[in-house]
DNA sequence: GACACCCTTTGATCTTCGTCAAGGCAAGGT
DNA sequence: ACCTTGCCTTGACGAAGATCAAAGGGTGTC
């Protein structure tokens, strides 16, 4: 059994300024609550959706970490992202009405459910709503945008060094140290997300060590010299 | 001077079944033309718009070929991607109101300028117009998402043979050959889109020909045995 | 507490692609 | 017609990272 729904609200989540409610007045939030039908429990390895399921709803992840990843017809895959808490998912399956990646918790994770046509009739209503949604859209490919540039014009060392510091920026906008990480995907994982082989990577993190760049004790990393 | 304006309608554009009218109903088409405030006119080799640019409006291709990339700090840039008639372009600029990469015309091109404010109205009252930019958006982030794919898990072969295919595949929904296509962009360019030195773009194509899978010619390229 | 499993590290070797360099082809200007 | 310029091709060499292989370390389970 790895959903469970909860009855939740916006209204009273700490995430507010992270999420989709950002930027909305307390009426619209209001509003939004009503459409946030419900919370759904994500078993750490198990999917919130996968390649093919039809396309309901985004979901806003409310704790836990996932990563998504797209498949070749060969087996191979590849890691789009990795997504914490307040960040959205589901955003690939509007086009074709299909998710087209998996999303997997990396950790036991929880997220609200926004049923897509909701959300839709809603930021008809609302201004507001509507240009953040937009908003949330255009960062993602700002975003993808900002990995092909590391995917297509960086060396090993730099991927690894970009990935860790935009990591440790958005954990720190979410509270937690500027220079300490717990990283919750496997060397394997990162790897995939950045082009790069899981050996490639442990080497790459045994250099920075070396360097006097990092600290690693497993999945443990602090960044020295801040 | 290669700004000019011109009065243009979408609903007697021949375009309209690729471009952003598309699924809209004869009514709703009309509503759009009010919108599309007027074209403009690109030069090859100049930009529709360049990074830091304020964010207005979303362009339609209308005619032309153009690129997008972005830049890192210490000067290396990434193509982003190729749009041809009927594709957007803009959709960066949405999340920070200014536009995070070059848009550049590789070709003398003609765009449609849709101011987004105006977009957003008519698609608070148009369920169909605002589904539509939606899926517009949804399906950058998918075709980002392929690109990552590319960049992050094949060989330059591969890449090489993804990408003339996908492009001769969307030249052919334009009434285009689906066996033939002339190159708008560089050797450089689609090494930089691909993450290759333009060495190896020269020399892969070489390869092809040796193998006896493509004809090419310049810019001219064939691909056999379809 | 012991075992099993998975993840990670590290070494040795090989492959692919990048780098450097030279030359050729096509288009456009004088 | 010649020259310039930009783009493309090809070769030789080297470096970065992949692959193959082996062993060590944590974590969870029984």
């Amino acid at each position: 059994m790895d959903v469970q729904t909860i009855k939740v609200a916006c209204s009273s989540c700490n995430l507010r300024e992270l999420c989709l409610p950002m930027g909305l007045n307390a009426d619209e939030v209001e509003k939004l609550d009503s459409v946030i039908a419900n919370r759904r429990r994500i078993k750490r390895g198990s999917a919130l959706f996968n390649t093919g399921d039809k396309f309901t709803s985004l979901y806003a992840v409310r704790s836990g970490f996932f990563k998504t990843c797209v498949t070749t017809a060969d087996g191979r895959d590849q890691v789009t992202g990795f997504q914490m808490t307040g960040e959205i998912l589901g955003l690939d399956g509007i086009v074709s009405d299909h998710h087209s990646c998996d999303a997997i918790a990396l950790e036991d994770a929880e997220v609200c459910v926004m049923p897509f046509d909701q959300i839709e009739a809603l930021s008809r209503e609302f201004t507001t709503l509507q240009h953040h949604v937009h908003k949330i859209m255009s960062r993602e490919i700002v975003r993808d945008h900002g990995v092909m540039l590391l995917l297509g014009s960086m060396r090993a060392e730099e991927r690894l060094a970009a990935f860790l510091l935009n990591l440790v920026k958005r954990l720190h906008a979410r509270g937690f140290s500027q220079s300490e990480l717990v990283l919750r995907m496997t060397r394997e994982e990162i790897g995939s997300y950045l082009g790069m082989k899981l050996e490639t990577v442990s080497r790459t993190f045994s250099k920075f060590v070396a360097d006097d760049i990092i600290e690693v004790k497993q999945r443990y990393v602090r960044i020295k010299n801040t």
